[in-house]
DNA sequence: GCCGTCTACTCGTCTAGAGGAGTTGCTCTA
DNA sequence: TAGAGCAACTCCTCTAGACGAGTAGACGGC
C-alpha cells in the first residue's frame, strides 16, 4: 500500500478498532504523511493492512468523513479536506459608506478578496408573516411581508441562502419587489424610501444542516451551518427588515466588534 | 411495535433504503408521534416493519444521529433530542457597567437567566506565545504570556472551555495569576494596571468537535461547536488579551449589535 | 492520432449472521 | 418484604460475504 506509516492495533487496548484506526488516519492527517488534498490509502488497502473486515474500516472512514476531515469521491478514493477559502464576514459590512457606493454587502467584499460572486434562485413573493417574522419585525401576526429569497455563489459555488422579510406596506410598489433591486440592495432602497437605517441585530447559531440545506449549498458530510437572522432597524426605532440565512460553515468567518464601555 | 404511523419502502424510488426509513422518522420527529425526548422504535422493531437487515437500519439511525436529531443510549433505546436551555450571549455582555458590579460576565449572566454557573479546571502556566497568539497580541513571536485555561459549566453541565492569554509583562505579578482572579474577573484586573479597555474584536468560526473537545464538552454526537476567538484592544490600541473558547453549539445562541452609519 | 471498449479499482448499498455489554423489570428465594 | 438472580430487551462492535455504480487507464481498432 502507499504506505504512510500507519502503526498496528494495540490488542490490549479497549478501544474499538475502528476508532483507533480512526485515530491512526487523524494522527497522519496532522503530520505531513497526509497533507490536505491527498488520498487516504482504499478501504481495501487497509483491510489489509489491519487485518480486519470492510465494514470495521469504513466505519473508521465514516467518523472521520463525519467530523469533517474527509470526503469520500466514488469510484476516487477518500480525499483529505483541504480548507476553501473562507469569506470573513466584518461588523462594518453594512456601514452606509460601503452601501453609497452602489454595491451590495455580498457583491462588494467578494469582489474585493478576489472572488467571482453570483446569485441565483432569486424568488419574490408576498406572504402572512409567520409568528417569528411578525414578532422580529413588531407587527401583528398575519401582516403582510414580501418574501425575498435567493442563493449566494462564489466562484460558482453555493455559501449562502438567504430570506428577506419586509413589511408589505413599505416594499409594495417599490424596486424591492423586483428580482434586481437595484444598486445598493434592498438597504439602499429602503433608506431612499425614507427609513434611515440605525443598526442591525443578528443572531447566530451553528448547527447541522436539514436535508434541503445540504443539496442548496453542495454541503460536505460533516460541515455544520450558521444560522444567521439579522433584524433591521430604522432610526426610528422600527424594525424594517428581517433576513433569515443559512451558511456554509466552512466559507466563514464571522467577526464582530464590541464596545467595551 | 409502538405503531407510530411509519410508511413503508417506495419500491420504485432510487433514493437508497436506508435514506428512505431516515426521512420517514425525520418526518415523525416533526410531528406529534414522535416528539423530543421520545423513543424511536428499537432497531429489530424498525427491522421487522420494513423487512430489512439490521445493518440497513443502523445505517438511518446512524444518520440521524450524524445530524443531531438523535442520541443513542445503550442498553435503553434511541431518543429523540429534546433542545436544552441555551444562553444568549449579547454584545454587550462586556460592557464596563456589568464588570463594574462585580461579577465576572458569565457568572453573572447564568445566574440572571435562573441557572446555577460553575468553573473547573483552572490551570494557569507561563508559556512562549505561539505564532498566531503573537500575532494577535502584537507581540514578537516566542514572547513570554500567561495562559489561563478554565471550564464554564452551568446546572454541572459543561458548556464552554476557554483559554487567555495575556502578555507577561503586564500580568506578571498580578492578580491575573491567581486561579481566583478576584471581583469583575481578569478584564476588571486589567483596568486597575491602567489598560481601559476600548474594544473586543470576535472571530467566529463553526466546525465539528475535535475528540478531545466531545470529552471536555461532553458533546453528543453531531453537535457542532462555536470556536470564538476574542482579542481585547485597551484604548491606546494595544492588544492586552487574547481568549480561545469553544462552546457547545447547542448551548449558545450568539447575538451582536451593528451599526449601520 | 483519435476514439471506444474493456478492465481493474474505487466507494456505496445491503444481507445475514456472531458475541458483547448496559438497562430494566420480573421472579424466586431467604 | 427485601434482595439476589435471571431473562429479555436495548444498542455496540465486528465478520464475511454480495452486487452495484462511478472513474481512470490500458489497449486495440479505425
Amino acid at each position: 500500500m502507499t504506505d504512510i506509516g500507519l502503526p498496528g492495533l494495540d490488542p490490549v487496548s479497549d478501544r474499538p478498532v475502528f476508532k483507533q484506526i480512526a485515530d491512526h488516519l487523524r494522527e497522519a492527517m496532522n503530520g505531513p504523511a497526509l497533507p490536505p488534498g491527498s488520498k487516504v490509502p482504499s478501504e481495501s488497502q487497509l483491510m489489509t493492512h489491519y487485518g480486519v473486515a470492510r465494514m470495521t474500516i469504513r466505519n473508521a472512514l465514516q467518523l472521520l468523513q463525519s467530523e469533517g476531515l474527509t470526503v469520500a469521491e466514488h469510484g476516487k478514493g477518500v480525499f483529505v479536506r483541504s480548507r476553501p477559502q473562507v469569506r470573513r464576514l466584518a461588523s462594518d459590512r453594512f456601514a452606509r459608506r460601503h452601501r453609497e457606493q452602489g454595491k451590495a454587502a455580498f457583491i462588494a467584499e467578494t469582489e474585493e478578496s478576489g472572488g467571482r460572486p453570483s446569485v441565483d434562485s432569486i424568488q419574490i413573493s408576498e406572504q402572512e408573516a409567520s409568528a417569528e417574522v411578525a414578532k422580529r419585525l413588531g407587527l401583528p401576526a398575519g401582516q403582510s411581508v414580501i418574501v425575498r429569497s435567493r442563493r449566494y455563489l462564489i466562484n460558482d459555488h453555493p455559501v449562502e441562502t438567504a430570506v428577506s422579510y419586509i413589511p408589505a406596506h413599505i416594499a409594495q410598489g417599490t424596486q424591492i419587489t423586483h428580482p434586481n433591486s437595484g444598486p445598493g440592495g434592498i438597504y439602499a432602497r429602503l433608506e431612499e424610501l425614507g427609513y434611515r437605517l440605525d443598526h442591525f441585530d443578528e443572531e447566530i447559531r451553528s448547527r447541522m444542516p436539514l436535508r434541503d440545506e445540504v443539496k442548496a449549498l453542495k454541503l460536505a458530510p460533516g460541515i455544520p451551518v450558521f444560522h444567521l437572522i439579522r433584524t433591521a432597524y430604522a432610526d426610528d426605532g422600527q424594525a424594517v427588515e428581517v433576513c433569515d440565512t443559512v451558511m456554509s460553515s466552512d466559507a466563514y468567518v464571522l467577526s464582530y466588534q464590541l464596545p467595551a464601555r
